[in-house]
DNA sequence: ATTCAATATTGAAATATTTCGATATTGCCA
DNA sequence: TGGCAATATCGAAATATTTCAATATTGAAT
């Protein structure tokens, strides 16, 4: 007991899960948004915004870093870290399909056909279907 | 130490960071697809579909439940969850303003006008800008 | 070479989460 | 009413996370 059960999870499902738990501390969806304001910054320029210690703000870049959703640029003792667009996009593009099915089921309630679940994280629903 | 140190953050990165925590577990992932799949479900139906004990399912539920991810209506001894997509929307609708801001950064770099960050949380800059 | 500045890592304490079995609680049905 | 079925809650053990100070590491500049 104690420790999540990863293996009676696919791989996709616990890849989404650990996008979503990566974002889910306030002190790095700060992270996140003063990347924003300020395009990109290093742990000094974020210590200045967020009230936590260099080791702290230092440890949760590395957990957003380890699921891709910062890049980082090393230069000289500075490290510069940026939104990574095409991973954070992960995320939306599986809200995105979550809200397509549950509007095909409305649709279904009406009689109508709808498309079953193929891949509810690589498929996009967006455009056509 | 030890305690998440929430009252340096704003209520709404607050609550945005409840959400993305919300859906940061395999299991709860995992119920939320099931609940497209079979669009609304009790209990007992996940854990055909979710090795998981009863009581840890219910437990999941409940996670999802207080953020407000799902909804639930209770008919006699069954306990019937579906996806609030308003709920979930405010996630994707951040991550949507995120991708906008990016954007409009990379056009700043080219030179052009970009508008600053207003409210990466309640607006939304999918509709002109 | 030495100092300084930025970042990362380590170690430890506090707190939180995950999981399950056991035990309520609740409503249905015979 | 008694039993059953579905769900919720409790308690406890295992594990994970959060935080910081202290220390290491690294590169730049004097």
């Amino acid at each position: 007991m104690g420790a999540t059960k990863k293996h009676i999870h696919n791989k996709e499902i616990i890849e989404m899960a650990n996008l979503f738990k990566a974002m889910g501390h306030p002190a790095r969806v700060a992270i996140v948004n003063n990347l924003l304001a300020d395009e990109e910054a290093n742990c000094k320029k974020l210590q200045d915004s967020i009230q936590l210690s260099q080791s702290t703000i230092s440890s949760h870049l590395k957990i957003l870093h380890e699921v891709g959703i910062l890049d980082v640029k090393v230069e000289g003792n500075n490290a510069f870290y940026r939104v990574n667009k095409p991973v954070l996009s992960k995320v939306s593009t599986y809200l995105e399909n979550v809200f397509h099915l549950i509007e095909s089921k409305t649709l279904g309630k009406l009689g109508l056909h709808y498309n079953p679940v193929h891949s509810l994280f690589s498929q996009n629903f967006t455009n056509n279907s």
